[in-house]
DNA sequence: CACAGTTGTGACCTGGCTGTGACCGGCGAC
DNA sequence: GTCGCCGGTCACAGCCAGGTCACAACTGTG
């Protein structure tokens, strides 16, 4: 899942991102409305953390914008005061969520999570293939009743092969879904993590390879 | 919105059809699987709430004839074992969602809710001939219920020649829609590839030579 | 601090894909 | 007939996408 956190307390923003990355998640960091306008539109987020007083453009502005252009983008709103007319401004903006200052770290995690799944369509909260199931929400895969031990990145591309349902997946396409941006359009890691990733995964091969395309799960019957 | 419950509890697909209505929705029930099939063909539904053990014609067999006519229809199919195996099976079937009995009654309609609010999320674009089927976003081609290994411009090829429905394609538009252009006109690469392409193709030949015009999908006739 | 787990990188290997050219066979033109 | 052309078949060789592996940087943890 692909975050951007806007908000101008650098530290704060640290926190934030970090504390998202331990979930797996990408995250980017804009520290003023000017940069996070830019990151919007120059590639893709699930979910925007969006402060409300942000230097620069400020954070109604860019909520706005974004409501206006339909974008697919979730955004969950902070803001210092924590009056309920904040909070019935901040939804009439089009925000998606809403969190005052000071919050409970988990909760936030808690809520960007949610966010990021309610996209759409119902998303069955549990994936599989097979003897292959995974539980995204809960973050656990198993194949034939055994537990496997994925770290965040191998989960996560996991997830992207099994929502696609058979669709081949390009490592851009990975890159972009589970990366951040700040990332080398030609690095190799994806190789690499696909390969960890099917020796977890162990016999019979779930992921094919699927030339030039890029990777699919199952294939075979 | 237009419902069809297909459920052989009679007691239980009264209450379902029932619950819906309240939520506006014009239900229709089949008690059976072969009335279930008689009222798919007979009308156009746009979400179908389908038990899995179905007497008559069995859920998984609509399911797929439904996934094969690539039907507009929405499946939200119900089962009686909560196992995740059926569970998995069900969404390979090509089931849209998936309700293990017993159910929470909002939840069932939450879900047939968002069904039909998923406006025919797109079908897989499928092309065929005759025994050979061929699954182009997905990049799978079959013959006789056999999965074909074909390299990307073998495979490119074919998607041609079956995007051309019969017409002759000449070696020319191929390599001008399949080979990048810095190709030499001249080459004999094509040749080859349709060489190759009809040996993995195997038996009866499909893809005929039409004398100085190219190549075209169709077998003798 | 040591330690373990995760991730990215670069080097190396390999198997399959692909283009080529040589050769063959059939068919129509003459 | 036979010549010429179009297309089929085949073996071969180079190449490259992708697999594998070891290692290093980094992070969190006790």
């Amino acid at each position: 899942m692909r975050v951007l956190v806007a908000e101008d307390h650098e530290r704060l923003a640290r926190a934030v991102a970090a504390g998202l990355r331990r979930y797996g998640m990408a995250v980017d960091v804009a520290l003023d409305g000017d940069s996070a306008l830019a990151r919007l539109g120059a590639s893709r987020y699930d979910v925007v953390v969006l402060d409300r007083d942000l230097p620069g453009v400020h954070g109604d502005e860019i909520c706005r914008s974004l409501a206006a252009e339909r974008s697919e983008s979730r955004v969950l709103m902070l803001t210092a005061a924590s009056s309920v007319q904040d909070r019935v401004e901040g939804l009439g903006l089009g925000a998606d969520d809403y969190l005052a200052k000071p919050f409970d770290f988990s909760e936030m995690v808690a809520r960007v999570q949610a966010l990021g799944r309610r996209p759409g369509a119902p998303r069955p909260e549990l994936l599989g293939y097979r003897d292959l199931t995974v539980d995204a929400e809960k973050g656990l895969a198993d194949r034939a009743g055994r537990r496997l031990a994925l770290s965040p990145k191998e989960f996560a591309v996991l997830e992207c092969l099994l929502v696609a349902e058979g669709r081949p997946v390009s490592a851009e396409e990975l890159l972009d879904r589970v990366w951040d941006e700040a990332t080398d359009p030609f690095t190799t890691t994806v190789k690499a993590t696909i390969n960890r990733l099917r020796v977890k995964l162990g016999d019979p091969q779930l992921i094919d390879t699927v030339r030039e395309r890029g990777y699919r799960i199952g294939g075979q019957r």
